[in-house]
DNA sequence: TATGAATGAGCGTTCATTCAT
DNA sequence: CATGAATGAACGCTCATTCAT
């Protein structure tokens, strides 16, 4: 279910104590702080560090090295967000089509939007690693949720549920990406995301092979 | 129409020379080269002087630093992307508005799709630096071109142009990415293609305001 | 007779109790393994303890710091060969000079080879502090017993002890360390050992000044 | 005839300028007095360039890293030494045993005692990484010349040339360092000198299978 | 003007040592 | 007393940038 991390890239140790769990949690607060702040380029394991409350030391008792925090940080949000969709998934399975792109794509924003500064923080270190491994694993998971579900819908069907899956999917990230990097004003962004669902929707039914309109 | 640098960010000269041309053509090139083989962190400036045939002192004499040089690199393809676009936009000025969704989105795709090295290496460079300056302008100017060729769409009419220009650009732009970033197979990437096409229109059939289907 | 340890290069305190000895025992033993598994320069206070199925802070209570551990080692092993040597002196006074110089050879090839992980160990510890201090405080003694034991040959007399047996003693010393470092095929090294006391006896035998052969 | 390097640990140019041997000669002497004033942990690449009045940065350009700089100094002298004993072999080729012997002895410790801050900073240095190939080279090297200079002797010959020959190498290599680490005063380290030619004589004689007393 | 050796600030990382538990 | 997480000084090394040639 969960990513396949080379063992390099993994938490030296899993966080059991609340004290570590605490740790971590700073950490990861800090890299994203960072991140937003001063870019991924002035990113340093020291000022992650400092701004965590923690020394170096600590950092690298929790992280082997710079990549594995990157690592750990996008599987941390990324797994959060594919629990999300796979519940609301769950949870529409077998409704008719539209309330299933109604929620897919609102649960995508909501967990995007709740905390913009980590979702941004994300898009910005993406390019800084391999981190294709996490994003790739993601990606994967949530294809297949969500076209388990849109094979159930109770009011369609579809002759490529494969290509009209990977439509969806490239059209809600991509569309989502765009939007936090043009950042505009809130209503605007709003707006946005009612014309998102509107479109889907009319995609969808252009494309359904059966079911009434 | 070009997009506005802060003096520290352009080149230090214009080129006018044509060995001059030549050279940067040739700086450029080894940008993506190496920002596609040893990828974003591995780039140095020696290392892309190397590439580029010529020596780091000579890079220096074209870009007073290394984000000069992204931003230039950045400045130089998304200038030729928004040419092309324009482009498209004023050919397809008055037409029925299927047209000029399809030429908007056929165009940007080949564009992007022509050497998808480039591509690919401009999304990876996008963390380097505050490109953000580059792609706004960018943003603004493609915009204003879009919405001012839907405007004069034969066929139909929108309540709020804003929100509908910005939704598609969005969408075609964000899922562009996606699926550059997912990098599927040949076949799978142009299904998309179509698949976008269609989705744009069926939108555009939702929302526009006056014109019979 | 023991070396004249510097206050802060001693452990902390003289193991008394059977687990305190049993404890430094392994610590010594973890030292040894680590020296010649990982090398000197990938030995870490941590690393040690851990091998020797202690905490760091144990470590800590025995020695002040990673210095004094090399010393109290170095110390350890070259008291116990300087006892061995001493006892053979001292069995072999008043004997003839061929029984001593066979004796004394013998008594420190064996001693050296006896453990040639430990032997092999410490020769490469030495460059990590100023263990000369240990060093020489081994030399000196040894130098006595031996020059007490070469002034009571039966059947010979030397016009310079000193330089006689300053001249073995670096002779013997010298020759098995090479040995040791070259590491060469059993059967030679046990060759080599024939031929050192042949040469030490022929030397004596050169520079005798009265006894006949 | 050289040694073989593992490519990673050789200079990474060779100096072909004037200048380039310069720095790398103040590198070297830097490296020589860093060893024997700090020690061997004190020894940082920062010292070295330092004291060799450049920038870091400026030796590493000259060497990958640290432990190339080891490598590089003992193949420096190493070499340098088994070329001296090499002409002296050549030299002494068809002369009487005793001869060789005393010109071996000689032109060894001569060669150590040459430069005796370099002679102890090398030795210190062993222990810091795998000079082992290095010096296992020299010591096949010289093997090899001293052995077909004892084949030629004009009035000796052995039953066992391999065990002689390795014997008497490791007695003098051995007893040089042995007195080097000893650091006695100059007159009764020449007069072990003295004693060691003395010794290996003797013990020629006695192994010698033919020719006269 | 082009070159590329030299520079040195700054980064990632290690590890001896401490001290709250 | 033993523990081992936390500390942070210090190291090895990189690379953007400069400047003598």
């Amino acid at each position: 279910m969960a990513v396949n991390p080379p063992a390099h890239l993994s938490p030296r140790k899993k966080p059991i104590q609340a004290r570590a769990t605490a740790t971590l949690e700073a950490i990861f607060e800090a890299t994203i702080q960072v991140l937003l702040v001063d870019g991924p380029r002035r990113l340093t394991t020291t000022r992650v560090a400092e701004r965590a409350g923690v020394s170096v030391g600590t950092l690298y008792q929790y992280f082997p090295h710079k990549q594995a925090l990157f690592y750990a940080l996008n599987e941390h949000y990324l797994e959060a967000l594919a629990g999300k969709i796979e519940d609301a998934c769950r949870a529409h399975h077998g409704r008719p089509i539209r309330q299933m792109v109604e929620a897919l794509v609102t649960t995508y924003w909501q967990a995007k939007t709740e905390r913009p500064d980590v979702t941004r923080a994300l898009y910005r270190s993406v390019a800084e690693i391999d981190n294709e491994q996490v994003i790739e694993g993601f990606a994967h998971h949530v294809d297949a949720v969500t076209a388990a579900m849109f094979a159930s819908a109770s009011d369609a069907a579809f002759t490529d549920l494969q290509t009209v899956n990977l439509t969806l999917l490239s059209v809600i990230f991509g569309t989502v990406r765009s939007v936090f990097e043009r950042n505009p004003p809130d209503a605007q962004s709003r707006a946005v995301h009612g014309q998102l669902v509107l479109m889907c929707l009319s995609y969808l039914n252009s494309v359904r092979a059966v079911g009434g309109q």
